[in-house]
Order: C-alpha cells, then structure tokens, then sequence
RNA sequence: UCCGGUGUCGUCUAACGGCAGGACAAGGGACUUUGAAUCCCUGAAUCAUGGUUCGAAUCCAUGCGCCGGAACCA
C-alpha cells in the first residue's frame, strides 16, 4: 500500500459490550484495581475471525486499569490433537492482528507440577478420588439429563489408597482407561458437569512439549481454572458453550489452596458470519479433505488466510468492535465484514488499471510509433498521494465485459458506433468490430478524440461511459484469482440432514492466467495492496514473482450496475 | 421429561420505568473522468398473552421459540 495512509473518518459510536461494562463499573467502584486476562488457544487448528474476536476483547479488557495485561496460554492438555505447527502459526496470527503478549507466552503444559500437587492437595482432602471403572462403567453411571448418577464403588477409597493409585497412573503403572482421578462432588447433581467430573485419564505414547515425562494429563475443567488462578487472572472470557462447566470452574477455584487470585468466568456469545464456517472441526474439514489449498487459503475465515486474502488487521478490529460482545447468539451479516474491509481498503489502497479479461482495441488514428504519456492519481480522493503515468498508443486492451455487440438500455460503455472516455486519457469512439468465426468480437478498431486529451471532452460534451484500460506497451501478462464466498448458503451448517461441504460454492476460486497489469506492479512486494479501478481491491500474492506476478482479488467494488443489469 | 442461557427493523445492536435510535443491507435521488467513493432521502422491529403503573422493550406471571449441556475433547 502507499506510503502514506490517510486518515478517513469511521463510524466509530461506542461498541456494545457487556463485559467492558461489567469491568468499568467494577473499577470505578474500585472492587478492582487492574484486569487480567488471557487468551488460551488449544494448539490444534489454525486462528479463525472467530478467535480475532476474542483476541480483541482479552487485549481490549487488559487495556483497562493500571498494571493490566492479557497473557497468551497454549492450552496443551490433549497429547493426541495438539501440533507445534499451530503453536507457530497462532503467533503469527496474534501478531499480525496487532495484539501484543510480550513475554507473557504460557503453555498449560508448564503447570502440570502444580496441577498435579493441587490434586494430590484435593485428595487428601478427602476431594477427589482414583476412579476404577471402565470408561463405559463412568458414562453409565453419569446418568442423564432426567436420571440422577450413581456414585462409583471405588468412592470412597481411603485418602492414602487414593494417593497410592494417583501415584501408580502418574508412573504409567496403570494401563489407559483403566483408573481416572475424579473430583469428588455430587453425583445427583443438576449439572451433569457437577457429578464427580474427571480432573487426570492416562495417556501414554504422547507425543508432546513435555515428552516421557507424564503419563497422565489433567481434564480442561481441571486445568483452565487452575491455570488461570496460576496466572492471576481476574476475568476468564469464554463463549457459551462453557456456562454449564462455570460452577465447576468456581469449585476447583475455591478448593484450590491459597490461589493468588480467584478469577472470574465470564462467557459471550462466538461470533458466526453468514457463509462461512467457523469451528476447528469443519475447518479441518475443508483442509483435509482438499476443499481448499490449506489452512492459509484465502478463502478460508483463518486469520492467514484473511490475510492472504489482503485484509487489514484493522478491519478485523473495526468489525469486531461494531457487532460487540453480547451473550445472545447471532449470525453476522457478511455484508457487515466486508463493509469494514472496502473502508479501510478504499482509504489506503492505491489504484491502478488492470484488465482481467482482454479485448483488443487498436486506436486506428494513432501512428503505431506514436506515444501520449498521461498523468492520473495514485488515489482520487488523497492528492498528496502523487501521480502515476499511463502510455497511450495504438494498442490497447480493454475489458471484454465493456463491450457489448447489442447494447441494453442504460450501456455507458462500448458498442458499436459508441464512444466513451478511457480513463485518464480520451475520448474514443467505437467505429469497427473484428469478430472470429463463431462471432465472437476479437478486436476494436477506435479512434481518439486528439482534442481530448486527459478525458475531457473539448466541446463539453456528456460521455458517461468511463473505462479503464492498458496499453500493450505498459503491460504485463499476470496470474488474477478470483475468490468467491466458499459457501452457496448462508448458513451451511444448520442443516441437520446435510454436512456443510454440501453447500460448497464451486465457483469460490477462479483463475484467470492472461490478465494485463501495468508492469511495474510486477515488482511489488508479496501483500501489497491495490485496487485495480472499477474491479476491486487485490494484494500480491505471497508467491508472486517478478516474472510471474500473482494477484489475489480481496474483494470487489460495490457494484451496482450488476443490480441494474438484472433488472 | 431435566438444567442453563437467550428473544428489539432483513442483519448486528441502542434505549437500565418517560419520543423505540444507530450501523450494515435494501429502495430512491444528487454528484461523478472508477456504474467506486461521497452526500441526501425513504421504508423497516420490541416473541405471545395477561398483570403492575399516569406511563412498560424495560418490572411481575404464564406460555412459546431458538441455542447450549449427558467425550477418559476443549
């Protein structure tokens, strides 16, 4: 993008925030000096939109109060699904977005000494016992919905039979599945989340940061409240499916011995945007299954691929500042993403011409050694921006879709015997039409208007029609790829019959290998932002080269000649 | 059949007993050397039924809808 970044006025009215007012009103009553959050990804998927929403919200709370910050912890409990790959790319991620943990990058995993000493502490507290049932004996015994459990035979151990058998599952002694550490409760309890929920299950050949070292790993419910009391954190920011496990939370909170803080969970709705999917599980999905070219292609709601895609990381934050944090669940018009991706893109984004699909035009009045050199903003609306210059010759191409054999009604642009303006340069007039032999128009053969230069027409004439255009000479062949929305339904997977790969679009990736950029965008860096005029905004992608550019299409321009056209 | 959460324009939300407002989307218009941007205008909602009150989206009651919850996942 350009050097400079102009500043254009957002609509920037108060985000709604349930939590921001729960913290605010907290310290001004000074119940509160400083907040502490966290963001605690599991290591198992790339970061999706979703995430960025509570990326935003942890930082934006730790940005109140004196002495607050937000801590970035891996939750690396589950040896079986977890990959250093992630690790990296949720990183990347948070950084891009503009969100800073500093040193404060933790893994759930460097608490499992405390962990285990916290539970060794519960069951001498006559609060947690070795479980002896099978797996299927456990689930039976949970009960239901509407039937009450059964406590296990094994409950009431006595506390140094318990530590014994903890001791043995901690030294792999005990096969899997065949003793769990449970949290002794209340098995009759409402919340099945209540009926003795397990804290330790045994896992062994676990590939993992920690290696041989542990044959048992601790339950998220036992874990995420004790590693957030560990940390101190006063808020605990979660999204609703957790609200069954908060009294869960509480119990391991007030149980644990001396925690430095008791903190506080508090959960909001996820984000869901319309055509698109956001869970881990379809987003593997989507990958694994070759539906896309991998977790950073641009069509996919990851935060690569958004930003592969060409998106701004303060579009992301705008967006998520504008849809607010609120417990009740919604679908995000898409509509509302990309309003804030075209403000940010139009304010910054230089333009150009580029033509996708080329028509031949040759401008029969112009010698073929004749040269005019026109200057055009880089931006329409920022002049400090500068001027950028296009070669006017005989030899032009234009678009294909700007040309239209039998013109419908309101047609600005080329048709035979028609003229328009080339934008920058002239007036031309449409006066011949060379077709191949199924009919198909394959060249134009203009004049220019000489006394137009600049596009202005000398008589003050109205010509409506503007188009963009590239002269052969300041050309280059490029490779465009047009992405589309993945999905052909807006909400792909609130079908219970069908799975969302049902509702793939399959037009969400077209490539177009023959475009005309102007050569010197060849050499830009990879994720350079422009907006080719009248067709959108695209980025370099990350494997252009100077020989073979590669563009991406972030998105188009508003268009509303496609909804007249339709009518 | 249980427990928890949640219902305001098409969408996301505001109004904390006192004029139902904003943004996006939609429709219309102005301007335009991007059918872009910008500007102006319009239409559009309190889940239902009772109750309390001078006054209810807001408080109470009942009902209904939607979401989540029964992994040795997070």
């Amino acid at each position: 993008m350009s050097a400079t970044k102009p500043e254009k006025n957002r609509d920037d009215s108060a985000a709604p925030n349930f939590i921001a007012d729960i913290i605010d009103d907290a310290l001004s009553a000074n119940e509160l000096t400083r907040v502490v959050t966290r963001f605690p990804p599991e290591p198992n998927g790339f970061l999706h939109v979703g995430h960025a929403k509570a990326i935003f919200l942890n930082f934006a709370m730790a940005d109140k109060g004196q002495g607050s910050f937000c801590n970035l912890r891996l939750d690396d409990t589950n040896p079986e699904a977890e990959d250093d790959k992630y690790v990296r790319a949720i990183q990347e991620d948070i950084e891009w977005l503009g969100c800073d943990p500093g040193e404060r990058v933790y893994f759930a995993s460097n608490y499992f000494d405390k962990l285990y000493a916290a539970a060794v502490s519960l069951v001498e507290k006559g609060l947690a016992y070795v479980d002896s049932q099978s797996p299927e004996e456990i689930r039976e015994n949970r009960g239901n919905f509407y039937k009450e459990g059964l406590d296990s035979p094994y409950r009431n151990r006595s506390v140094s039979e318990n530590l014994d058998l903890l001791q043995a599952m901690r030294e792999g002694r005990l096969d899997e599945g065949a003793a769990v550490l449970r949290a002794k409760i209340d098995m009759r309890h409402k919340n099945l989340n209540m009926r003795d929920p397990l804290m330790y299950r045994i896992r062994k050949a676990a590939p993992h940061r920690t290696g041989e070292t542990w044959k048992i790993y601790p339950m998220y419910d036992f874990a995420h409240p004790l590693s957030d009391a560990f940390e101190g954190i006063t808020h605990s920011l979660c999204t609703l499916e957790f609200e069954a496990h908060r009294p869960l939370y509480e119990w391991f909170v007030e149980n644990l011995d001396s925690p430095d803080t008791k903190p506080r969970q508090i959960e909001f709705a996820r984000l869901n945007i319309g055509y698109t999917v956001l869970s881990k599980r379809k987003l593997h999905e989507l990958v694994e299954g070759g539906h896309v070219e991998d977790w950073d292609d641009p069509r996919m709601p990851t935060i690569a691929g958004m930003r592969r895609r060409g998106y701004l990381p303060e579009s992301l934050q705008a967006f998520c500042e504008r849809i607010g944090v609120a417990k009740k669940d919604s679908v995000v018009d898409v509509a509302l993403l990309e309003h804030r991706l075209r403000e940010d893109l139009n304010a910054h984004a230089q333009r150009t011409m580029a033509v996708l699909r080329p028509l031949k035009v040759t401008i029969t009045n112009i010698a073929p050694e004749e040269r005019y050199e026109f200057e055009v903003p880089v931006h329409p609306e920022y002049e400090e921006l500068g001027k950028r210059t296009v070669t006017l010759s005989r030899d032009i191409w234009v678009e294909q879709d700007d040309y239209m054999e039998v013109p419908i009604k309101k047609w600005f642009r080329l048709a035979p015997g028609k003229e328009v303006r080339l934008r920058g340069a002239c007036l031309l007039t449409c006066d011949e039409v060379i077709h191949d032999e199924n009919g198909q128009a394959i060249e134009l053969r203009c004049s220019w208007d000489p006394e137009s230069k600049g596009g202005t027409a000398p008589d003050g004439r109205r010509v409506k029609g503007t188009l963009h255009w590239i002269s052969e000479e300041d050309s280059t062949s490029a490779t465009v790829r047009l992405y589309d929305r993945l999905y052909t339904e807006e909400e792909p997977n609130s079908h219970e019959d069908s799975s969302h790969l049902d509702f793939l679009n399959p037009d969400s990736l077209e490539t177009i290998t023959e475009a005309k950029v102007h050569k010197e965008l060849a050499a830009e860096a990879p994720g350079h932002r422009v907006q080719f005029e009248r067709l959108g905004y695209f980025c370099v992608d990350q494997s252009s080269t100077q020989d073979e550019p590669i563009f991406n299409r972030t998105i188009g321009l508003r268009d509303s000649w496609a909804k007249l056209a339709k009518k």
